[in-house]
DNA sequence: TTCTATTGTATCGGTTAGATACAATAATAC
DNA sequence: GTATTATTGTATCTAACCGATACAATAGAA
């Protein structure tokens, strides 16, 4: 096996990370990207860390990017954990013995860490997952199905979807995750999967309607023996 | 003038600080603490530094009560602010000048530091405000006569102001900002104060009695030539 | 006693969301 | 062709809520 390159300590600001909640919709769910360290069973959160030259916004928008192929991604800063316990050097440490790393009690990356979570959201059909040299799976999660996270990762996901609650009418959240054209029922699956309820149908389409923000295409003909739903796009303000 | 000690390198992490807009009601109005320090014009909101084995939240919680030597204080995280560019050499400088430190280029006050923003809520009439040793001006502004503040500090207290008015109804944000036992009108002030906008006496008024948080108790006498209101405090659950 | 400003509450009208009803329709079964 | 079926788009009814208005109940001053 290769002898990966762990980051340089002198590239980055100590002690500071960032995770990313990255959401997607197949359609049907909302899906998150969660990695594996390869054969550890240690799950966790795509993140990174920030050159000391490079905005905070960018080195997420980056690290999405690089994970994901996208480079149309909503991101929103959700929250900063800051917890003096927020460290585990047994993860570290089962990570690099996978490696034949070695690696000091001393190392940076043994530090305790303040990391700023964020979500992305970007559209799941267009995505190919990247590994990188730490991961060798990389994939998506059911919310209901997620695997046990690393340190504090499962509160990260709990306050990226809260946040994400919040945010659902006022910044047009449904746009990233679905595809150009889509269906009224399609829309509402996204409002559902995000509120984790579900919705009447009746005043879902009057109150989206009413904020005059879709365009209406052609029918969709699914082959299925009922009406054909419309297809809707955004209006681009 | 005494040569004042600079906050020492080892003791905090570096490139990390926390600002915090402290938010006071004075009965009319909403005021937020800023400080200046000592004969440099440089406005800025008071912030700190977190020490190598201290939770982000209680460092900011100790700071904003060594400033006001209260210790009931609602916090809410904000914001991380992780532009690059926020750094500003001159200011640094012209404090130290003003105690007749010497500082080098590379000190590292002198760093780029990315700071996470708190918004803190507490009773104005209980605070006595503590300048700290680089600060002889520490005060109550109102927002609209805010001055000019260093690096992004303005930018914060939009921020903090935002989340505030989103958490408005959600968090009970009232509870710290008045007296134990206050009127209506003064419940209506901090919500309009917060709000920046009029709000409807009537409809206000039904919609926090029917929210069934608050007891009521006897009139308060104003010696003023109508009705007197009712005094009320919050339930606590 | 009258007057004034403010408070507490009731009522009316418009808006919005949930519930229900129903027509339109795309494909299948016959 | 015609009936059948599931789904979609829209209209209508009702309950909840908010702004606007009205008004009675004061506490003190004139």
């Amino acid at each position: 096996m290769k002898n990966i390159a762990l980051p340089k300590k002198d590239d980055f600001i100590p002690h500071l990370a960032y995770d990313a909640v990255i959401f997607g919709f197949n359609g049907t769910e909302l899906k998150i990207v969660v990695l594996e360290y390869r054969k550890t069973n240690h799950f966790a959160l795509p993140g990174g860390f920030v050159q000391h030259k490079q905005n905070l916004d960018d080195a997420v928008y980056q690290g999405v990017k690089n994970r994901t192929g996208l480079t149309d991604i909503q991101l929103e800063q959700c929250h900063t954990f800051g917890n003096q316990k927020r460290r585990d050097k047994k993860v570290l440490k089962d990570i690099c013995k996978v490696h034949d790393h070695q690696i000091n009690d001393d190392h940076w990356l043994l530090d305790r860490f303040i990391s700023i979570c964020y979500y992305a959201l970007l559209n799941f059909e267009e995505v190919t997952l990247q590994p990188d040299e730490l991961s060798d799976s990389i994939g998506w999660y059911s919310l209901h199905e997620l695997p046990e996270l690393i340190l504090d990762h499962k509160e990260m996901v709990s306050k990226a979807l809260e946040v994400l609650q919040k945010n659902l009418d006022e910044k047009l959240v449904g746009m990233n995750l679905l595809p150009e054209k889509f269906t009224m029922k399609d829309l509402q699956n996204v409002y559902e999967s995000i509120l984790q309820k579900k919705l009447v149908r009746t005043a879902f389409q009057r109150k989206i309607l009413a904020k005059d923000i879709l365009i209406r295409h052609e029918k969709k003909y699914t082959g299925k023996a009922h009406k054909a739903p419309y297809l809707y796009s955004f209006k681009l303000v």
